[in-house]
DNA sequence: AACCGGTTGTTGTTTTTCCAACACGTGTAA
DNA sequence: TTACACGTGTTGGAAAAACAACAACCGGTT
């Protein structure tokens, strides 16, 4: 059984034993395919009857709109889940996957997840594991979309620090994005962003350096 | 047994026959459990150990950040499930639930249904049900995110009508807002963003009239 | 037809953000 | 040590969005 290491190191498939691996995979109904550079992986618009693991190479999300004009939405490594949510939900993919360097995909039906027999052990730990990243993802989608629909540039920092805190539980923290990379999160400019937080500082709210952060109760 | 016909109604339990609810629900652990107007139903940060239906009243959702200041997120109507994603994932809760009336909650621990003898019809059913819940909701948060994480109005309406007009596969479609709610969901002005609106008209990308739009190819 | 409440579009002003350019500090390698 | 790349902060002018106020429109009612 070829990439059985790297289905192993999946999320959804590392936590079942690897020697159940085999069998499992084949009540999956579950197929392995190539992809070469810059093939379509799936398009837009059909409707998604699979979901992915993607065991080598790299692929990228990207959507067309009505006028045809293109914008990368995402770029997805080795490990990686492919449009569970999509075939979990029977609907039709939002974006199209494409691979940006030659790719390997682990195909499976999700349904048959669900009609697995709950008796063997495998079996279980699998649904756990696909219910948990679907879970996981919803969590951080709204936790982002939080911190997105503010109205200033104000706002959505102090909302993502905010959260921030709360979740690390402590009001002094290192926060995982530099500079550049927290303004594409919050999709406002670096500079402008970088201005704000001088802004956020003169004003009492919190004191900075780097990825560092203090966050300060107002006196 | 009170409340069954409200259960049933629920996205989660109406394809369960009515006559195996009981049984279910008891193997799921449930309880019910009554809230007065402006109660606490969960605590932010909170973990969060059962998901539940609402069967009657209405709660809002909302966060209060560092320097506490609070925010209102959401609305929910009865047969709406409550941190359906966070119990799932066995996390802290992103956001206070409270009472905004008088509430009936049916908690349920969600990794009862994991376990559930896969046999029985209903329970297969109730996991699907769920499974189907967390990927919609997965979808609509992912493309909310599409359309709120560009820079401008302008790029944000025509993301979203465009994929308004490839979901329901026709240039020419109404979309469920009227001006003040559809800027709400894009986090913008609403007389600006009618404003950009009235700006792609006269640039050709389409016509509207009210809720109705048709977008059109540029020649 | 006249009225009314609610929705939508318009306009002028103020505020915020974007953008481009550059300055400064830090860490790394020659 | 100097040179350089890179991340970050700053600044001033251009563009966009927010805001407030009002006008036009629409559908329903009397």
């Amino acid at each position: 059984m070829p990439y059985l290491s790297a289905i192993h190191k999946s999320v959804l498939f590392r936590k079942i034993p690897r020697e159940d691996l085999p069998s499992l995979l084949e009540k999956l109904d579950s197929q392995l395919k190539h992809y070469a550079k810059d093939q379509v992986i799936h398009p837009a618009g059909r409707k998604v009857r699979r979901a992915g693991v993607l065991l080598e190479g790299e692929a990228v999300l990207f959507e067309e709109d009505f006028w045809e004009r293109s914008s990368e939405l995402d770029r997805l490594k080795a490990g990686r889940i492919l449009l569970a949510s999509d075939a979990a939900a029977h609907a039709n993919a939002l974006y199209t996957v494409r691979a940006a360097k030659p790719c390997v995909i682990l195909w499976f039906d999700v349904r048959e997840i669900l009609t697995l027999d709950a008796g063997r052990e495998g079996n279980t730990e699998l649904l756990r594991s696909f219910m948990q990243e679907l879970a996981v993802q919803n969590r951080e989608l709204y936790a982002r979309i939080l911190d997105l629909d503010r109205s200033s540039t104000k706002e959505k920092l102090l909302s993502y620090l905010s959260k921030e805190a709360h979740r690390q539980n402590r009001n002094e923290f290192d926060i995982p994005y530099d500079r550049r990379e927290l303004a594409e999160y919050l999709s406002v400019e670096r500079s402008a962003m970088s201005a704000e937080l001088s802004r956020l500082v003169k004003e009492g709210y919190l004191t900075t350096r780097r990825n560092h952060f203090r966050l300060l109760k107002k006196s």
